[in-house]
DNA sequence: CATGCGTGGTG
DNA sequence: TCACCAAGCAT
């Protein structure tokens, strides 16, 4: 459940910036945040409550790194086809990489297969609600976890996304951006802020997230529509700009990851194995291509077969 | 803890 | 145009 070896901190609120007395546990947050939520959350369908548990942890997975507006129709059709755990379970994992398009990063759809197979085994069937037997199931880090246990089940958890963790940066510390990795302050700070009611603190958890995807977006943030302008720290600072080194920015065009979307995507669209020369079709260097093929063999995300033929796994 | 891992929209 | 970005995870 709880961190095993943490050392005692002092005071939990000591390094809390703009609360000089540790009086900053969110009230000041919690009431125009969760009412703008009531007013301009998005009606998403996983919000929904026929969504279930199930519905909420497969739109997490496909929202880590993918914009809600790409995850909508494949979050449709999936939960159309697999509406329990169990059932996608049933499948080969190849079929879990087919039908996840071209949301990227397809090792998720795999961790999902993964999960839902692991909870089929292991919970009868029932997404857990316990934070640890989330946490332990393939694909799920700590924000999943608290997201499916906070959304799904109105569990009290700090749900830490970089939406939050920008909200927190702007509003609390007062500065542009939080920091790359996420640290073992933001983690005191969020939970600190957390609500102390079980209900508000999932509604939070909700709102406060929304309002870092909708309003206090990274680029062009819309203070004029934000509920907590007027205590801003970042704002009441003069919005200063970040400072420091440019955060690494992820480059692709060449690299090994455009390669595997290439090889992975014709894989995709064959429904019987696929010969090397095929493959080889999608990437003039040979090295790099070769390099690309088994990266994505040794992943599992694909299955080589005698005769140099190649298909999405069967298991 | 820095890296690798897809894809498409956007200013 | 092209760099940057979008609800992370595993190693």
């Amino acid at each position: 459940m709880t961190a095993p070896t943490k050392p005692p901190h002092t005071s939990p609120t000591e390094a809390l910036p703009g609360s000089p007395r540790g009086e900053i546990r969110g009230e000041h947050l919690h009431s125009p945040v969760i009412a703008w939520f009531d007013e301009h959350a998005r009606d998403l369908p996983w919000r929904r409550p026929e969504a279930g548990a199930w519905g909420v942890m497969v739109s997490e997975f496909m929202l880590q790194q993918t914009p809600v507006n790409r995850v909508l129709p494949v979050y449709e059709q999936w939960l159309a086809r697999w509406p329990r755990p169990a059932d996608l379970a049933k499948e080969a994992p190849g079929e879990a990489v087919r039908a996840w398009g071209r949301l990227g990063y397809p090792r998720r759809a795999l961790r999902l297969h993964g999960a839902a197979v692991a909870i089929t085994e292991r919970h009868g069937g029932d997404v857990p609600t316990d934070h640890a037997q989330l946490l332990a199931l393939p694909g799920i880090g700590e924000y999943t976890a608290a997201a499916v246990a906070s959304f799904a089940y109105g569990q009290r958890h700090a749900v830490l996304d970089t939406n939050v963790r920008r909200v927190f940066a702007r509003a609390v510390i007062g500065v542009q951006y939080p920091p790359n990795a996420t640290t073992a302050a933001e983690r005191r700070l969020a939970r600190a802020l957390l609500p102390d009611d079980e209900r508000i603190a999932a509604r939070w958890a909700a709102a406060s997230m929304e309002l870092g995807a909708l309003v206090c977006t990274a680029k062009n943030e819309g203070c004029n529509r934000c509920p907590i302008a007027a205590q801003c720290a970042w704002r009441l600072a003069g919005k200063p700009e970040h400072e420091g080194p440019p955060r690494r920015g992820q480059t692709y065009a060449g690299t090994d990851r455009q390669v595997r979307g290439k090889l992975l995507a014709v894989l995709r669209e064959a429904h019987a194995p696929v010969p090397q020369a095929l493959l080889d079709r999608v990437w003039h260097e040979p090295v790099q291509r070769a390099r690309a093929l088994d990266g994505l063999v040794a992943d599992g995300l694909v299955e080589p077969l005698p005769g140099g033929l190649y298909r999405l796994p069967l298991s």
